[in-house]
DNA sequence: GCCGTTTTCGGCCCGACTGTTTTCAGTCG
């Protein structure tokens, strides 16, 4: 399981941190542990590879130290330090600790006084009512175990970023009406456009944060509230369980609050790194000078950055992943938006399995401020979706001429045509070559094993009629794991046959995914952001694969629908 | 354990809130 060795080995240093956290060992140590977990987790590529080419100690995090525990598993299949800490504590002292207000004193707490090592065991004795009778513990606290573990049963994990961003959005409009409410935002990784989010970080700028926090604690989603103070408060909203913080802060503070609690942790540790050395602490109150304490900046983000002498990060790109690097050079990358995006090449209508006809989409298109579109229905052996015989598509091609003509906008005929199991394209090659536009995708057949799969979608990506992969690794958010796909070789033959990889910005895709964007884009691979919309209202998706592709460091240059209607047909070659 | 226009040694972020405390530890972000 190539891919995943990724984050079994991130889930190993975490569960070491936990370990030696326990042990109270130094509390760098651990954080260097935690670090270069996540690290792994946002690779884009095998760590395998990496090894393999020399490249562990250019992963930032990092070490002498780890790349030797990380070369270590890569032969052993495991880490010994991990087998040894594991048989000194118990692993169910680790998953003690992801449930709330339980950390590492609490864990070792209950482990040595009541023998308990696992979340069954601390369900019974918090019903027995053996918690409160620990020290520095009280019935209060056992009812939040209690209620943690409840909550835990309930949800799963995190959730996806379509399915909160709407409702987030929601809450800042809300507070943003509350009078004395100046200004108002996300933050955290919502706002960072991660594809999953744990929960809801919101920031307002306030003189009198109490009608704010009554306000929010009393809005109707609000199932529960977990605390309230004047500066923060915490909710959780709906049956969702969508945990939602909100900081009212000072105006003057305001900047640095949402530099702050936008994160990411690796980037704001590396922005408060380049500060010290400069003489300025950074909080989230502002930036002030060591030497007398003075404020410099804090009113806004801009501020608080140009005190660093650095540009203005873009929320998506603050992982800790060099972007500061290029931000003292003054050499950010300048990210794709959604308004560089000249049009959308991947949707479906009522001729397979959309809603709208090809008239509608065109005019939603158009009213979005598009110049073109490809209108791409899928292929015919993909009967459960309407798929679209090959005789049929003569007439489409000349039906979306005509709607391109009434509405005012390029319509252009492709198909999304099925990648079949030994790698070849669903329709024929004089149909292939008669359509604008090919997307291959991979709808069936997704469990072959990795040598397997990757061949077959590397033969696709050889076909010369095939212009575009379709979300290439077929992941369904929280339901579907990706294909087990050697995306390395992937980008590699996309880069060498100058096929486009597709961003594909349904919110439960999101594929290729932020840490595979940065690899085709590191790799010089042409890309597309695509809403591949099934009703006119799903084009407003793009928004999140906007998002991707940027945490991915696209710009426009690589992406090809934000190229003018001409550079795009020259690119087409039609 | 990482990292280096201060450093191969000695730094490494810190404040808010809760609960059980009579002055603060633990958790979280």
């Amino acid at each position: 399981m190539p891919a995943s060795r990724n984050l079994e080995l991130a889930r190993i240093f975490a569960e070491i941190a936990d370990f030696l956290e326990i042990k109270e060992e130094s509390t760098f140590r651990i954080n260097a542990y935690r670090r270069a977990a996540r690290a792994l987790e946002s690779l884009g590529e095998d760590i395998a590879v990496i090894a393999e080419r020399g490249g562990l100690r250019g992963v930032g995090g990092i070490g002498a130290g780890l790349a030797q525990r990380i070369e270590e598993y890569l032969k052993s299949g495991t880490v010994a330090y991990h087998d040894e800490l594991q048989r000194e504590i118990p692993r169910g002292l680790s998953e003690l600790m992801t449930l709330p207000e339980i950390g590492p004193k609490t864990a070792r707490l209950l482990y040595e006084h009541l023998g308990i090592s696992d979340i069954d065991a601390l369900e019974r004795a918090a019903r027995a009512g053996q918690i409160r009778r620990l020290p520095r513990m009280g019935a209060r606290t056992e009812e939040n175990i209690l209620h943690g573990i409840e909550r835990r049963r309930r949800q799963t994990t995190r959730h996806g970023l379509g399915a909160v961003l709407p409702y987030a959005q929601v809450i800042v409009e809300a507070l943003g009406r509350v009078p004395g409410a100046e200004a108002t935002s996300l933050a955290g990784s919502i706002r960072r456009m991660r594809d999953t989010i744990a929960d809801i970080d919101v920031v307002v700028a306030t003189r009198a944060p109490e009608p704010v926090m009554d306000t929010f604690t009393a809005l109707p989603q609000v199932a529960q509230v977990l605390s309230r103070g004047p500066t923060r408060s915490s909710v959780i909203l709906g049956r969702a369980g969508v945990q939602c913080d909100v900081r009212a802060v000072d105006p003057e503070a305001y900047g640095a609050a949402l530099q702050y609690f936008t994160g990411s942790k690796d980037h704001n540790v590396q922005l408060r790194e380049l500060g010290v050395r400069r003489g300025l602490k950074i909080n989230e109150y502002g930036v002030f000078r060591v030497a007398d304490d003075a404020r410099i900046a804090g009113r806004a983000e801009e501020d608080v950055y140009r005190a660093l002498d650095l540009p203005w990060v873009p929320p998506e790109i603050r992982e800790g992943r060099g972007e500061l690097e290029l931000a003292q050079r003054g050499a950010l990358p300048a990210l794709a938006t959604v308004q560089d995006l000249h049009g959308d090449l991947h949707m479906h209508t009522v001729w397979s399995d959309g809603q709208d006809t090809v008239d509608a989409m065109a005019r939603a298109a158009k009213a979005r401020g598009y110049e073109y579109i490809c209108v791409t229905d899928h292929s015919q052996s993909l009967k459960f979706a309407g798929g679209v015989a090959a005789e049929a598509l003569r007439d489409h091609a000349d039906a979306a001429a005509r709607a391109g003509d009434r509405v005012g906008i390029h319509v252009l005929l492709g198909a999304e045509v099925e990648i079949l199991a030994d790698g070849s394209l669903d329709y024929p090659d004089d149909v292939l070559a008669s359509l604008d536009l090919v997307i291959g995708s991979v709808h069936s057949r997704m469990q072959m094993p990795r040598d397997a799969l990757t061949r077959r979608v590397l033969r696709a990506l050889e076909h010369p009629h095939l212009d575009m992969l379709g979300h290439p690794t077929g992941r369904l958010i929280g339901e579907r794991e990706p294909m087990d796909l050697d995306m390395e070789a992937v980008v590699e033959c996309a880069r060498r046959t100058e096929t486009v990889l597709e961003v594909n910005a349904s919110p439960e895709r999101l594929d290729l995914r932020d840490a595979h964007v940065r690899l085709a884009r590191d790799r010089g691979v042409l890309l597309a952001i695509n809403s591949d919309a099934h009703r006119t209202e799903h084009l407003a998706h793009i928004v999140y694969g906007v998002g991707t592709a940027r945490r991915g460091w696209a710009e426009a240059k690589d992406v090809v629908n934000a190229w003018p209607w001409r550079r795009l047909l020259d690119f087409l070659g039609r």
